[in-house]
DNA sequence: CATGGGATTGACT
DNA sequence: GTCAATCCCATGC
């Protein structure tokens, strides 16, 4: 993607990026299932303010924001809106493409639908840790690709966003309808 | 400096 | 369905 395509609402880039490709070396997966999270709500990290955690939100669109989650696990976000918003789409599903034994060799399972199944499995079938956080998605080890045409069109849902407990009321999950890689079915209707 | 809370996952009842 | 693992970082004393 271009960095214009991060510099604008954080809702549009999140169903917009359903069908892009994320990459990092030789392990690549179709993205169907975001998460937007804007600074004007409580769920999102930024909506604290400028701190030394939150700074990527509020940097250059089109950015990588990776943090770790209950100690665990490492979570990827795209920086979006201009800088000085805080906003960003967690990169919650893969549709794994490429590189799928290294998948599964690092996962540690063979079941296709395991591999990146949810926000945490992807950054680690990925091989994305930490040291990834703040790095650039226009040109750097990270990069989201644009939607190939059989992905043009394709269905999306809304859907909330799962695992919160502040705002947890909005409908800002995005997934592929009927993609049998999603980290949970969705109840939610079809967005333009 | 001590504390508390997660944008999750996998194992287990 | 329940629950623990585990660490970064914001916050408060």
């Amino acid at each position: 993607m271009r960095r214009a395509f991060y510099d604008r609402p954080v809702l549009e880039v999140a169903r917009d990026l359903i069908g892009g490709v994320v990459r990092h070396g030789e392990t690549s997966g179709v993205i169907v299932e975001t998460e937007a999270y804007h600074e004007s709500e409580a769920a999102c990290h930024a909506y604290v303010g400028l701190t030394r955690r939150t700074s990527t939100l509020f940097g250059e669109p089109g950015t990588a924001y990776v943090y770790r989650s209950y100690g665990i696990h490492a979570l990827l976000n795209a920086v979006c809106e201009p800088p000085g918003i805080g906003a960003a789409v967690l990169i919650r599903a893969l549709e794994p493409a490429t590189g799928v034994e290294t998948m599964r060799r690092r996962r540690g399972v063979d079941d296709l639908r395991a591999l990146c199944s949810g926000p945490g499995k992807l950054t680690q079938a990925l091989g994305i840790e930490l040291d990834l956080n703040q790095t650039d998605l226009i040109d750097g080890p990270i990069a989201i690709e644009p939607a190939t045409t059989n992905w043009h069109g394709a269905r999306v849902v809304a859907d909330r966003r799962i695992g919160i407990t502040k705002a947890a009321e909005l409908p800002w999950r995005f997934c592929a309808a009927d993609s049998r890689y999603l980290s949970r079915s969705t109840t939610g209707a079809a967005v333009a």
